[in-house]
DNA sequence: TCAATCCGTATC
DNA sequence: ATACGGATTGAC
């Protein structure tokens, strides 16, 4: 019922009238009269009978006789719903595109010519849908729209569908060994080629110890898990489209989630480069509505074994699905911002869960959530070893903490510090590229200690601390407490300041620091896929960097203090994150590749960058979160309304054992906002304690609302 | 005692 | 939204 109301959330049974009998299929678009209305539903499933004792009504009618949601689909969303405290509804409104009819009717449905028939058992699924109903429509109209418990109440998975390593290991999808040596040891001390795909089945695959293992689990027909760390100059949409390959060569199909346009578009050129024209499509909201829905049709009926393309391909219906992959999980825009607020890496994690497929979730450097499925079991890394890492790795180096301005006077405006000037006036003399990454502004400001940059961290619950306005007292983000008497835990300073950034001028600087040589901007407002090599500079915000062929000769990374010093728990993994991606795309040490980060070379971030070494920091995010109780480690749900309407949620709800409440803090205007923590292990209580508050309220109509927010990307 | 009305709740 | 049941109220 496409009834968004928590109280709702529950299918309906209706009477088939016999004129629908044969259309009225599972996954159609319907009509019904709901409680003295016409709304829109879908027909979730065919059963010859109801539970239900009143009386039955008819189907209105039929939108469509395409069967747009798919069983696997169907379970999936319910699954989400529940795991984000949200409605079905308001999953399918994401997961399934908006009618476009002359599209529908435009592309007549073609003979399925990719993947073997498949369907209703999408993966392997022998338990999916019930009652498929013949009987009910042939002769009586007393056949029913029900999906109910068939698709409904996914048993309680503990965590849901993140790592719970009880539940994941399923006899086809055990993660496949590691195993040890045939691969070629002597691997020539060649260059990581920017551009191009590897001869033979492994590619590139190789570099990676678990790396051909892998593939051939998936060419197999298998469904191994695995996070990926890819090594500097990776080429990943080119690994990601063997995988791809690999596992429709096994007689599957495969789904790729990227961050954005510029990902998305190199994965679709490597993708058909491997498999040709025709094997896949992408799917993404920049599509508009009819290429869009024609997209989504080619996939749900089965034309094309694989689909690619940003969160809003999270969903899609992909036959036999034997492989989900993401790349760059950490990236914020992998988060829907539409209710229930799903993100990509959980959708994929949690299809991959119940559909028994293989998954790749990759990246150059490692989310704290991917370092849990390593942790827990359910997934197993693949990592080069540090040999390689090595010889592909630029040579990074911290300016310090005081970085020493270069003598140039026109450096020094600029504000490079020496070593930055020298190495990048060294690869330019090399007719290299230069690539300078400056942070965005727009970041909220933290305050950190004046003495040594620690971050201040809240006394009593450990939330970030800020200044706000011009009073000069700090409080707390999370519990709302002032801290009128802090004391740095590092080195007990008083004094605190907020992190300022300073950045777009930043590059108008920069070309008078080297004058005649070209300067190219990337950012917002216009992106570069690509420049040429040669000497030249390229200034780019985090996420915007262009790739250029041989690798760039210098990377410098400028104010990497606004970075760390952001108001968020993942500002340390995120500095890390956008690092890598720039440091990446500098040719190796051995090539006279240089990185230099304008930053302490004792934080934690940084030494993580200097080692190239993202999974021993994502060990270290990953155990400090446990000390502090934050995700992943633990589950939390904001709650975001007035605070009337919020204490009445509270009220509402029977939370489970252990939850902790932190806040309020005062978030849009008249309103406040509430943090419910619990334990992994409470997850799905929690969520389910939400969604049935938030049903309460409003079946009583209540009508102040609040924004229920399960793993909110920000905490603050 | 009965009907008009109010209120809360379910909605196939 | 609207329809319904049960409780409440007020007039006969």
């Amino acid at each position: 019922m496409d009834v968004p109301l928590a109280h709702l959330d529950r299918p309906f049974d209706y009477l088939v009238p016999s004129e629908l009998a044969e259309t009225a299929q599972p996954g159609t678009r319907v009509r019904v009269r709901f409680a003295g209305q016409l709304v829109d539903g879908w027909l979730l499933e065919r059963a010859e009978t109801s539970a239900h004792d009143g009386r039955l009504t008819y189907l209105e009618r039929l939108v469509s006789p395409e069967p747009v949601l798919a069983p696997e689909i169907a379970r999936l969303a319910r699954a989400v719903a529940d795991r984000y405290a949200g409605n079905l509804a308001d999953v399918l409104r994401l997961a399934v595109p908006p009618r476009h009819a002359r599209t529908e009717s435009q592309v007549a449905a073609r003979p399925a010519a990719a993947v073997p028939p498949s369907d209703a058992a999408a993966g392997s699924r022998p338990d999916a849908a019930v009652a498929p109903s013949e009987v009910a429509a042939g002769s009586r109209p007393d056949a029913a729209v029900a999906p109910s418990d068939a698709a409904g109440a996914p048993a309680d998975v503990g965590a849901g569908p993140g790592p719970a390593p009880a539940s994941a290991t399923r006899a086809g999808a055990a993660p496949e060994r590691a195993d040890g040596p045939a691969e070629p040891a002597g691997e020539p001390a060649s260059r990581p080629d920017h551009a191009g795909v590897d001869a033979g089945p492994d590619g590139r695959w190789r570099d990676y110890p678990s790396g051909p293992a892998f593939l051939r689990a998936l060419a197999g027909g298998r469904a191994p898990r695995a996070v990926w760390s890819a090594l500097a100059g990776e080429d990943w949409a080119a690994r990601y489209a063997e995988a791809i390959e690999a596992t429709v060569r096994g007689g599957h199909g495969a789904l790729a989630v990227v961050a954005d346009a510029r990902d998305l578009d190199r994965l679709d050129a490597a993708l058909t480069a491997v498999l040709g024209p025709g094997r896949h499509v992408t799917l993404s909201a920049a599509l508009g509505p009819s290429r869009r829905y024609r997209a989504f049709l080619a996939a749900r009926r089965g034309q094309v074994p694989v689909v690619i393309g940003t969160r809003a391909a999270m969903f899609a219906p992909v036959a036999r699905l034997g492989l989900v992959a993401i790349w760059d999980d950490g990236d914020d825009l992998h988060a829907e911002p539409r209710a229930p607020y799903p993100h990509a890496r959980e959708v994929l994690l949690t299809r991959a869960q119940l559909t028994g497929a293989a998954a790749l979730v990759g990246g150059y450097a490692r989310s704290a959530e991917a370092q849990l499925l390593v942790e827990t079991g359910w997934a197993r890394e693949i990592v080069a070893d540090r040999a390689t890492v090595r010889r592909r790795t630029p040579l990074v180096t911290p300016t310090g903490d005081d970085p020493q301005l270069a003598r140039d006077p026109a450096a020094a405006t600029a504000r490079l510090p020496s070593l930055a000037w020298e190495a990048a006036r060294a690869a330019l003399r090399a007719d290299a590229p230069v690539l300078v990454q400056v942070p965005r502004r727009g970041y909220v400001p933290a305050v950190a200690c004046v003495q040594c940059r620690t971050p201040a961290r809240c006394p009593h619950c450990s939330g970030p601390l800020a200044l706000a306005g011009a009073r000069a007292i700090p409080g707390c983000r999370w519990c709302g407490r002032v801290a009128a008497a802090y004391a740095c835990p590092q080195c007990g300073g008083r004094r605190l300041r907020a992190a300022v950034v300073g950045a777009r001028r930043t590059a108008e600087e920069l070309g008078r620091a080297f004058p005649g040589v070209p300067v190219r901007t990337s950012g917002r407002d216009e992106v570069l896929g690509e420049v040429p090599g040669g000497a030249g500079l390229v200034v780019a915000t985090p996420g915007a960097e262009p790739v250029t062929a041989g690798g760039y000769g210098a990377v410098l990374l400028l104010d990497s203090w606004a970075l760390l010093t952001r108001a968020d728990l993942r500002a340390g993994e995120e500095a890390l994150r956008r690092w890598l991606a720039a440091a990446a795309l500098a040719r190796p040490a051995s090539d006279g590749g240089r990185v230099v980060v304008v930053a302490d070379g004792a934080l934690l971030p940084v030494q993580a960058l200097l080692r190239w070494d993202p999974a021993w920091f994502a060990a270290r995010e990953l155990a400090d979160r446990r000390e502090l109780g934050f995700p992943p480690a633990a589950r939390m749900a904001s709650l975001t309304g007035t605070p009337e309407a919020v204490a009445d949620l509270l009220a509402a709800a029977r939370l489970p054992d252990g939850a902790e409440l932190l806040g309020p803090v005062p978030a849009a205007e008249e309103q406040e906002r509430m943090l419910v923590r619990v334990p992994r292990s409470r997850a799905a209580a929690l969520a389910g304690a939400l969604h049935s508050a938030a049903g309460v309220r409003t079946a009583r109509k209540a009508a102040q609302p609040v924004r229920v927010q399960v793993d909110p990307l920000a905490l603050f």
